[in-house]
DNA sequence: GGAATAGATGCAGAAAATCGCATATACTAC
DNA sequence: GTAGTATATGCGATTTTCTGCATCTATTCC
């Protein structure tokens, strides 16, 4: 293997030998997220998230679309599913599948105009 | 996903994001090598290979076996050759496919009593 | 036993990643 | 225009990784 080889190889390893970035890649593989739903999730500060958000973007593993004061966050390159997969099996949990609870984020997407707004904290706006 | 969990991938990747480490994994697919075939195929020196092998051993990539005075290392578990494959879909150099170069290592498997020692069978990336 | 060879390990300076904080930018509403 | 919200970026201190050097261990041969 050419040395380029292996050091293309090694930057994408790099950008996911991170934990946060590892749970922001598996919360993406339910959809796009917006920022502010990410940070509810893993219960980091908005500038971290931004942070690995950003290494994520510059390794193209994801992209991101802008929708009024709000940026979705999703997966750009669909093999990345496969690669994970794999590294859990090889870690040995390859069983697991952890849902993705819901939490109290106030963006346009985790709580959209539903019929019953009791069942989500009412947004002021 | 759990942080246990995406600990648990982030040190699989982390042992997996240098480009040397990853180009001896990729002269292990040809099968097991002794360490002095590696030092004489990458060009480093061999200390600096020991301490790479040392942690890919950790991070239970590879294992190793002892005959006599060398200690052949081969790929602990077969999962890992798909995870490489994907990561070169991912990287773009899917199909390529790199002939390893003999070089002049005098181990007992690099270069054995046979009739004649210039043809050697090139391994496979 | 000692010498030679293959490989592993410990240490230290250099380089890079992490992660917090403050601030900057982009958009919306007024 | 100003104010407010959602996200991005730059800087700095701390921690981690890299990598060379010297040294140590294990095995074989004499």
């Amino acid at each position: 293997m050419p040395t380029s080889t292996a050091e293309r190889q090694a930057r994408l390893f790099k950008a996911l030998m991170h934990p946060v970035r590892l749970q922001i890649l598996a919360l993406l593989r339910g959809g796009e997220q917006c920022v502010c739903h990410l940070e509810a999730h893993l219960g980091q500060r908005q500038a971290y998230i931004s942070q690995q958000l950003g290494l994520l973007r510059k390794a193209g593993l994801v992209a991101d679309r802008r929708d009024g004061l709000n940026i979705f966050y999703h997966i750009a390159c669909p093999e990345l599913f496969a690669l994970l997969d794999l590294a859990r099996t090889i870690t040995g949990e390859a069983g697991m599948n952890v849902a993705v609870v819901p939490s109290a984020c106030l963006c346009p997407r985790c709580s959209p105009p539903r019929g019953t707004p009791d069942e989500m904290p009412a947004a002021k706006l």
